[in-house]
DNA sequence: ACGCCAAATGACAACGCTGTCAATTCTAAT
DNA sequence: ATTAGAATTGACAGCGTTGTCATTTGGCGT
């Protein structure tokens, strides 16, 4: 019933290898022959094995994505962008996710890859960034890419695409700061992520390069969720020295300051400027729309699985990537300081 | 370097056939023949591999899922709760988005299944209310569940999951006619989706059963999506005869209308209620947070999932599973209407 | 102790492909 | 024409499992 590829070397008239030559692309086939060949295949509508490549080859047809799970907007966006380039290059996606907290992660990802001999790996914080794990599992010869954020690759365990966290939340922190505001609140996101801490430091350094004092008690520790953002906002609005705009690490974050303002009928951004960070789909359906720093995620992801594809196709560590600066983008929730409606 | 099935008999001193006895808990082996093999798969850290298990055997230890894109919440939930039991039994997942919309997409599945030869599929709307997709596939003779909307299944390709959209829709409905509403306005989903369909007949019975004439200029169309929502909710509320209630179909299109209504300045749920459906996870992020049904889509996957790999395990078709009924959580979006208010 | 039968185990081919290396065919220079 | 040397092609052995069927083992009745 299913198409093989003696089928098709039968019907072409060569060998088995030939056929094999021809669907993978290697050089020296006579055109004529080629033709032939693919004539077969696309008569008989063969398709190749992919267990049968990967078990008999050295290379492999599946790559894995492998993530905790932090927000289903990022999650999807990276998949798609992976997606997309495996479909290009016909390669099959395996998701993993996992919880960074529990214990055996190590043995549950290397487990993975023996079984089903995945040709490389895309990592995502907070994964990427943990020594601990990506360590062993270069060391079993998968090929990892991993998605980092920083300006610098920060070991050598495997290659990285970069987001420069720091230079985009400076960035933000500079909007808010010509908007006129000097008392800005920062919400932190989980610092198991490397991303926060740079986010905190392009927002101390933007303030700094503005003669701003920095305040600790206007930075809320926190982590990567709308409840985070809620409590976050209140603990802010209710101090003391109130900001009169938060920099929210991430949009989740930015909508629960959103819906913690509104709660307490202050006016956005009238009385209070919030920004996120990501640019997420619902950035877009807060009311009013979240002013933020876009993230291309998809395109990073793509760019990764590419990389990840030539280098295993290469055999070879894949080089280096270029880094990605999340841009700001300008909506509603930010306006000018005014001290009158203070 | 690798651990294979040989290094396992070797050890153990026995057959390569008797290790993978073992392995696959058939039952004739001696209790102590199979100590001392697994034994041995404990000390070596054997694990077998996947691509030769499915090369040599007629089984196969993938699963895909396979989905048009319409929500990340949705996606995510599905893919976690099928995740879950891949975990449990073993399984991988490949995951394949597709476009609904595409031409060819039953040439880009079947590729998949002949390339990967998956052992089975879970398959949601719209895909999965479409015979002309399913019909080839599970003549591949790869096993199929689907998730579907509706009270009984709708053919025999393939068995099912049911979710009973329209008695959930009536609940619904009863809800905001319990809470005094009369003039109700729907906002439907996409009608490539069983789901609009079957939620639009649940808010019909649910009028009719009340003595309420359901009026065409109530009704909606529209699809899945926030920006949907807006437009439908404006196009209600800059009608004639204004709803002092709104069912939209999804929650997305509930968190568009509550956009829209906020930039009216009409207050939820003082002078307009407005109810969801699904539940996901921004229903409890907007403002107010969204009156909803509760579709336990994780629940939901897992369970398909579970039937599926049964299935496949005992190689026959699988049994009908039980029908899921939404139910409805009422937050803060929904309350009694008030004719003072109006 | 003997023989019989079921239970337990093993030998070996097969799954569909790629890697290796040897054989064949072609090209172009004599 | 010849022939070296390069370009093509093919034969065959795996890859790590499972399926089939033959062989061995152990238990039990006599």
């Amino acid at each position: 019933m299913k198409v093989t590829i003696n089928d098709v070397a039968k019907k072409a008239a060569v060998s088995i290898k030939t056929v094999s030559r021809v669907i993978n692309k290697e050089a020296s086939v006579r055109q004529a022959t080629r033709d032939k060949v693919e004539q077969a295949i696309l008569e008989l509508n063969y398709q190749p094995n992919l267990a049968a490549r990967s078990l008999a080859g050295t290379k492999s047809y599946n790559i894995a994505f492998i993530y905790d799970n932090p927000n289903a907007y990022y999650v999807i966006d990276m998949q798609n962008g992976i997606l997309q380039e495996c479909k290009k290059q016909g390669y099959e996606l395996l998701i993993h996710p996992c919880n960074a907290k529990s214990a055996n992660i190590k043995d549950e990802l290397t487990t993975m890859v023996n079984q089903s001999r995945v040709a490389g790996i895309v990592m995502t914080p907070p994964f990427s960034e943990m020594p601990e794990i990506v360590e062993p599992l270069s060391q079993m010869g998968v090929q990892i890419i991993r998605i980092v954020s920083g300006k610098e690759q920060p070991d050598d365990l495997s290659p990285c695409v970069m987001i420069d966290d720091k230079e985009a939340a400076k960035n933000v922190t500079q909007h808010l700061i010509d908007l006129g505001h000097s008392c800005i609140g920062f919400l932190n996101g989980g610092m198991e992520h490397r991303s926060s801490y740079e986010r905190l430091e392009g927002y101390k350094a933007a303030l700094e390069s503005n003669g701003i004092e920095v305040r600790q008690s206007l930075i809320v520790p926190g982590e990567y969720s709308f409840e985070s953002g809620v409590e976050g906002a209140n603990r802010l609005l209710e101090a003391e020295q109130k900001p009169t705009a938060i920099f929210a690490c991430n949009d989740e974050i930015a909508a629960g300051a959103l819906f913690a303002a509104r709660l307490k009928n202050i006016a956005i951004p009238n009385q209070l400027s919030i920004i996120g960070f990501e640019d997420s789909p619902f950035s877009r359906q807060t009311w009013p729309k979240l002013s933020t720093a876009h993230q291309p995620n998809q395109t990073i992801a793509q760019h990764a699985a590419a990389l990840l594809i030539a280098a295993t196709r290469a055999q070879q560590s894949p080089e280096q990537s270029e880094r990605f600066i999340p841009e700001l983008v300008v909506r509603d929730s930010t306006g000018r300081y005014d001290c009158s409606t203070q």
